[in-house]
DNA sequence: ACTTTCCTTTGGTAGTTACCAACTATTGGT
DNA sequence: ACCAATAGTTGGTAACTACCAAAGGAAAGT
């Protein structure tokens, strides 16, 4: 049970330690995000209008998602009164996602649990490293970016 | 699309960076041992009795899988002959796994495979501090463990 | 001997994720 | 006016993950 009898050449691998690491977070902040019925999806949503309104292609093509996926999430988070949909009158097919009050609200919220489940997760990392491990991280995502879109 | 818009209040998430990473690495891997017929797990059992045989509720309890999914992921290895089963003479309940001498081939392959998987994908971050950001995933994993494990 | 526990196998299930095709309404180009 | 492309929606699908229950054979405890 205890990680120190997994087998060495798995452990030797840095992606097998970040896939289990990464499996580890998710599900801890999924656990905190689904008390408050909702998902990453849902969170990652929120996080983008927060920066302003935007279509709902605009918010697919930015979080990687598909735009029949984006439809499902924003319907949950209309339900809930989180954002509000609304007709761009510069193009009546577009519907612009924007934060509501309540959202904003909901947000800081989510944020603060997420800094939470993530200073608990990487607390045996000394404070200056974790510095270091997430923009290591970061760049390693811009890297790949640049690759292939 | 780029990595670079997307919002502040997600990158600056460590766990989006970590989900996202690992996201990224599980899927070139993915792909790379889709290429031999295999999976994740397939490659995980393999590396684990290749520290010497073991039942299978061992090798389910190490890995954190499922008794039942162990039995079909070890089908599959016994299948094209890179595990053998036997029934283990001190209790006869137990089956012993053991690699056989082309899984152990086969591993060494997909040891060599993963490494490339992981060094293109870690290749914009410095040498020294890959180790370090292994060293800090690990550390992350043992104190986890440790916790509720 | 009897009961309980253990190991493996079979055959499920629920919930995701990541898609895709097709349709409607709307727009922009010519 | 017509046509191609775009935005959103609906209603799927395939592949996986992570379970769970039950059952048969074997072992251990009493």
């Amino acid at each position: 049970m205890s990680f120190a009898d997994k087998p060495r050449a798995l452990t030797d691998l840095t992606t097998y330690l970040l896939s289990q690491t990464a499996k580890l977070a998710k599900r801890d902040l999924d656990q905190r995000l689904s008390e408050r019925g909702l998902r990453l999806r849902h969170m990652a949503v929120l996080a983008a209008v927060a920066e302003g309104p935007a279509s709902q292609l605009d918010l697919a093509r930015r979080l990687d998602m598909d735009p029949s996926d984006m439809t499902a999430t924003v319907d949950d988070l209309e339900g809930s009164r989180l954002v509000s949909r609304t007709v761009d009158s510069s193009d009546r097919r577009r519907k612009l996602v924007t934060l509501t009050r309540p959202g904003r609200t909901e947000l800081r919220r989510l944020d603060a649990l997420a800094r939470e489940v993530a200073g608990a997760l990487l607390a045996p990392v000394p404070a200056a490293r974790r510095q270091q491990l997430h923009d290591d991280l970061y760049r390693v995502l811009v890297a790949h970016d640049h690759r292939d879109g």
